[in-house]
RNA sequence: GGCCCCAUCGUCUAAGGGCUAGGACGCCACUCUUUCAAGGUGGAAGUGGGGGUUCGAGUCCCCCUGGGGCCA
């Protein structure tokens, strides 16, 4: 049976290139009806924070990632790696070394010196019996180093690259398994666990590779079944270096933050890499666990495309059952809460966002920020839209009238509205468009947004015909604030990438929270 | 510096010797339209360079260049 892991260290937030790896195996190993487990590997204790941990497993749940098996975890495994070393150490395949930090530092110098590359001495593999037994006695402290073979070369079959081969005389001479702090080192620890876990097929980043020959020696000394290994290529920003913090959003949480579905992210990054081979973008995980083939993921390193990710995004919003969609952006709405991000949408408005802007964001925090005016009563409007829309001669005048005829509409239908509207515009001889700009920056404080007369219907008359009325809060329009800088917005970074289409449809939101409509309708009608 | 990996539109990719090099994101134009999206139609855009092998090379081999990783 095919046994793949996927073993992160917790020495940071959970980043996509890592998420991705996890998604490979999860899928390669489901695809072959086999086990997918997770190793937390937490041995470097300088590095090690608990709240690490509890983030990448939130981030896998998150991400829709289960695992077959409780996680291992490392750090209680400690004696298990010693025993192993002093196996290897009757076996003759590894020896202790008493050499201190001063006389390698030493050794290191030569080196550089003689233009050399370094590699150890191997010094302690020459002590005596009689020495060794001194040195215990005396309490030195030693680590354990790996005898490495001289000049062999070790080939083994990589399922994305093909053949890769090392010579051990590259490998830096003989490595240190166990430290003399009693850690095991990486290479150590790996190959203990996945053999013991019952590894079939190691799938991981490409920045392991030069490690793997190290690895096979291991697993040749202890005479054990290798696995297959299958190395990933990294994720780049934009400027093909390896993506980072500075490129953006890279961890799962911010992706969360952003209001990124989960799988829409599973999606995008399973792309990453890898395609069906029949042009198809959108596939859900059922089918890529019926489609994925390992030996189809791509060698080379893939640039992270944010705007391809709001894309697939949007997609997957748009192909969201409603109530489905009211459930996810419930959660959404508090779990933004809880990080006190300041929206605090009144649960009651949620349908109706997902009325109006469904088919308009590209995430969850859309919603938010473009249906402001739905439940913030003290909605921004936005200068550039009262500039062009509403600085017209007598335009108050006209929405005051309009405003006291919509008050009489009885029917309050969008196509009565529109009739109403239209019917006025024709009387006043006015262009049939300047009243519906006018109105839909009155009403919602933006230039841009959903289908009218639809959106009138959808707020109410009660809400709707005082606003028009009253030119949209005439008064304050003239001390309208400034937008906050983009800069001040969480979603900063994330907007470089993304062309905003209307940008006027980011209008910021103050952050602290203000008075609310009372809900325009039976909003468990909308769904109809 | 040593070793290793990689190379198709701006980006993600398809094409495992025989096609006018296909699709997607993004971009541009047109269309729909009360705005913005969405949708529809069309468009610009690619095999890094040089040698081989072959009737035929994006595909196989070598070199160069460029990028990346690991070790130090």
């Amino acid at each position: 049976m095919v046994v793949t892991r996927f073993a992160p260290s917790p020495t940071g937030f959970l980043h996509v290139g890592g998420a991705r790896t996890c998604i490979y195996n999860y899928l390669y190993a489901k695809a072959k009806g086999g086990k997918f487990l997770l190793r937390i590997e937490d041995t470097d204790r300088s590095r090690y924070k608990e709240e690490w941990v509890e983030g990448i497993i939130r981030g896998l749940r998150w991400l829709g990632i289960e695992w077959d098996e409780p996680e291992v975890y490392q750090s209680q495994r400690l004696e298990i790696y010693r025993n192993y070393a002093n196996k290897l150490i009757e076996m003759g395949y590894a020896y202790r070394c008493f050499c201190t930090e001063e006389e390698l530092e030493e050794e290191r110098k030569l080196a550089e010196i003689l233009k050399k590359p370094y590699r150890y001495s191997r010094k302690c593999l020459f002590l005596s019996k009689e020495e060794i037994e001194k040195n215990l006695k005396e309490g030195k402290p030693y680590s354990i180093r790996f005898k490495v073979p001289d000049d062999t070369d070790i080939t083994f079959e990589d399922l994305v690259h093909g053949s890769i081969t090392y010579n051990t005389r590259d490998l830096g001479g003989d490595f240190v398994i166990i430290r003399s702090d009693g850690f095991p080192t990486y290479n150590f620890a790996v190959v203990i666990d996945d053999h013991l876990m019952g590894i079939t097929h190691v799938i991981r980043g490409d920045d392991h590779i030069a490690n793997t020959p190290k690895q096979i020696l291991i697993y040749r000394a202890f005479g054990w079944e290798i696995p297959k290994f299958a190395h990933l290529s990294m994720i780049l920003g934009p400027d093909r270096q390896k993506l980072s913090k500075r490129h953006g959003a890279t961890s799962l949480e911010e992706f969360r933050r952003m209001g990124i579905l989960p799988e829409a992210l599973f999606n995008y990054l399973v792309l990453l890499g890898w395609s069906p081979g029949d042009n198809r973008e959108i596939v859900s995980k059922e089918e890529m666990i019926k489609l994925f083939d390992i030996t189809r993921v791509n060698k080379n390193p893939a640039v992270f495309d944010y705007q391809k990710l709001l894309w697939m995004n949007s997609e997957y919003i748009r192909m969201m059952e409603d109530e489905r969609l009211f459930e996810v952006l419930k959660e959404y709405n508090e779990y933004l809460k809880d990080l006190g991000e300041g929206y605090e949408v009144g649960e009651e408005y949620l349908p109706l966002l997902i009325k109006l802007f469904k088919d308009r964001v590209k995430t969850l925090r859309d919603f938010f920020d473009y249906g402001v005016f739905v439940y913030r009563e003290d909605f921004p409007y936005d200068p550039e839209a009262v500039k062009s829309r509403l600085s017209q001669e007598g335009i108050f005048d006209h929405l005051r009238e309009l405003g006291r005829r919509f008050e009489n509409i009885e029917v309050w239908k969008a196509e009565e509205i529109e009739r109403v509207l239209r019917g006025y515009a024709d009387e006043v001889g006015v262009k049939h468009a300047v009243f519906i700009h006018a109105v839909r920056v009155a009403v919602s404080g933006t230039s841009v947004g959903p289908s009218l007369f639809h959106m009138l219907e959808y707020l109410g008359k009660e809400r709707v015909a005082p606003e028009v009325k009253g030119g949209g809060k005439k008064d304050h329009l003239s001390k309208i604030k400034p937008h906050f800088p983009f800069t001040e917005n969480p979603l900063s970074i994330l907007h470089l990438y993304s062309s905003s289409p209307s940008p006027s449809m980011k209008i910021p939101i103050p952050p602290n929270s203000l008075s609310k409509f009372t809900p325009p309708c039976e909003f468990s009608q909308l769904w109809k």
